[in-house]
RNA sequence: GCCGCCGUAGCUCAGCUUGGUGGAGCGAUGGGCUGUUAACCCAUAGGUCCCGGGUUCAAGUCCCGGCGGCGGCGCCA
């Protein structure tokens, strides 16, 4: 049945819509109380959620809308102190409806955070918790192009299938590529490298794929990844674009999306602290502060999941953390001349136990340093020809970062899970819905 | 790759320790209810207790094997 030619008002607007206005709404059935003479239907739309009251006529046709079932209702708008969020419609007609089969979601499901919800996704993603998530995501997205477009970044595109390993060779997921083997991108660094030379400043947004079998709550296979190249650029820009990057975007859903950030529970005062400057502490400082939190650890050995978490509970903001020893860290790193058995390297940990959601750091402009290295991590520098030849033809400082974008909405959402930061996850015992 | 945990109604789970005729809530169906807020009340239907083997008079419960799933670590964003 054709849709009804009517204006339609967003649920969302009816808060400023005067008392008495007839309005027709449309959207989903999102509770049901049916009465003896009346029905209260919730129905939800992608900007909220309001009560529609049917009484008298309209008392059958209305109760025999399930869950999810999709509706045009016009009716009267009426300032309700009984009604959720204070506005109600007394319905006086039903324009259209769709009548669905019994959803198979129910509250039970909804509160267990289940394997279920897993399984249906492609239903799930209209639960007003999924919905908050999305519209924050949108917004982060939105932001990190903004502080990218705004600082002087031009945005940039990197192949998808690649031939080469950007770090190791063991995660990547492999494919024929018409008969010859080919991998999926596990980061356009290498991409960005070679941009900068035209552009000097890129960034990119764009999926990156990492066949690790990984069972964490801060892992996907598939994540978004944002990463910036400079030209000209050092370790102290990395850092001043990660608190940057971050900032905006914690900043731009402070301003836009408090509801949102309600509906998932989040208390905005972890988020109001997030400006720039984030505090520095570098891998040694790092180690001290471990020691004295009573984790054994020497120097040298990588801070893991476990100490990130004690470490970063110590600070309200995220941190720069910088300077790893050269052996934790991925060859094209660039060793401090000052101190070569560091790096001039930073990942940017978020607070509340929540981890690295960046990682860079200044890269190896010089041809030799480079295959020496190369070498040094057991590696062939005859598999990194092109990458090798960046350092052939006007080489100059340049430095860069990934930012995982499942991660950091993860965090300002203050989800528990990574996947639940994107409609779709895929990890490695997933691949639908 | 390593270490834990789980599998019982459509869904979420209890029951297992100490073996003795399968339970609750939600959902569904039917009925009731003068404004509900995850509405409520009454009733009904709904089961290969993951699979296979073993112990036992008797196994959802104990033992062995298998299958499936989950969480954490490592790896990283």
């Amino acid at each position: 049945m054709a849709l009804p030619n009517i204006d339609v008002t967003p649920i969302g607007s009816l808060r400023s819509i005067e008392e008495g206005s007839r309005v027709v709404v449309r959207g989903w059935v999102y509770r049901k109380r049916v009465l003896k003479n009346k029905v209260f239907l919730v129905i939800r739309d992608s900007s909220g959620i309001v009560q529609v009251v049917f009484s008298g006529g309209l008392v059958e046709e209305a109760s025999r809308l399930n869950i999810e079932s999709a509706i045009y209702v016009g009716g009267t708008v009426k300032r309700e102190e009984r009604a959720p969020g204070g506005v109600e419609i007394q319905a006086d007609g039903i324009l259209w409806e769709f009548v669905g089969e019994h959803f198979p979601i129910n509250e039970d499901a909804a509160e267990a955070d289940s394997e279920l919800l897993l399984d249906l996704r492609h239903l799930w993603v209209r639960s007003r918790k999924m919905q908050a998530v999305l519209k924050i995501r949108s917004t982060i997205f939105s932001a990190v192009h903004e502080y990218f477009r705004s600082n002087g970044f031009y945005e940039v595109q990197a192949p998808t299938f690649i031939s080469a390993a950007v770090e190791g060779g063991s995660t990547l997921f492999s494919l024929d590529y018409f008969g010859t083997p080919a991998y999926l991108t596990q980061s356009a660094q290498f991409y960005l490298e070679a941009l900068i030379y035209s552009l000097e400043k890129v960034y990119t947004i764009a999926p990156s794929f990492r066949a690790e079998r990984s069972r964490t709550r801060r892992h996907l296979t598939e994540f978004w990844h944002a990463e910036m190249e400079m030209a000209w650029a050092g370790l102290r820009d990395v850092m001043k674009v990660g608190e940057g990057v971050i900032s905006r975007a914690v900043e731009r859903v402070l301003q836009d999306n408090l509801e949102e950030l309600s509906i998932l529970g989040r208390k905005t005062e972890y988020l109001e602290r997030i400006r720039p400057p984030f505090p520095m502490v570098s891998y040694d400082e790092a180690i001290d502060i471990l020691r004295n939190k009573g984790v054994q650890l020497k120097w040298g050995d990588d801070i893991g999941a476990d100490e990130e978490r004690v470490l970063t509970l110590q600070f309200e903001k995220p941190i720069h953390l910088h300077h790893f020893p050269e052996a934790v860290k991925a060859f094209y790193h660039k060793n401090d001349p000052q101190r070569p058995e560091t790096t001039l390297s930073v990942d940017v940990l978020a607070p509340e136990g929540y981890g690295e959601v960046i990682g860079g750091g200044e890269r190896i402009e010089n041809y030799d340093e480079l295959v020496n290295k190369i070498r040094r991590f057991g590696l062939e520098p005859g598999n990194y020809g092109w990458y090798l030849d960046l350092r052939r033809f006007g080489s100059v400082q340049h430095a860069g970062f990934g930012l995982g974008m499942d991660r950091l909405v993860m965090w300002i959402c203050g989800l528990d899970h990574v996947r639940d930061a994107l409609p779709f996850p895929r990890d490695m015992r997933r691949i639908r819905p």
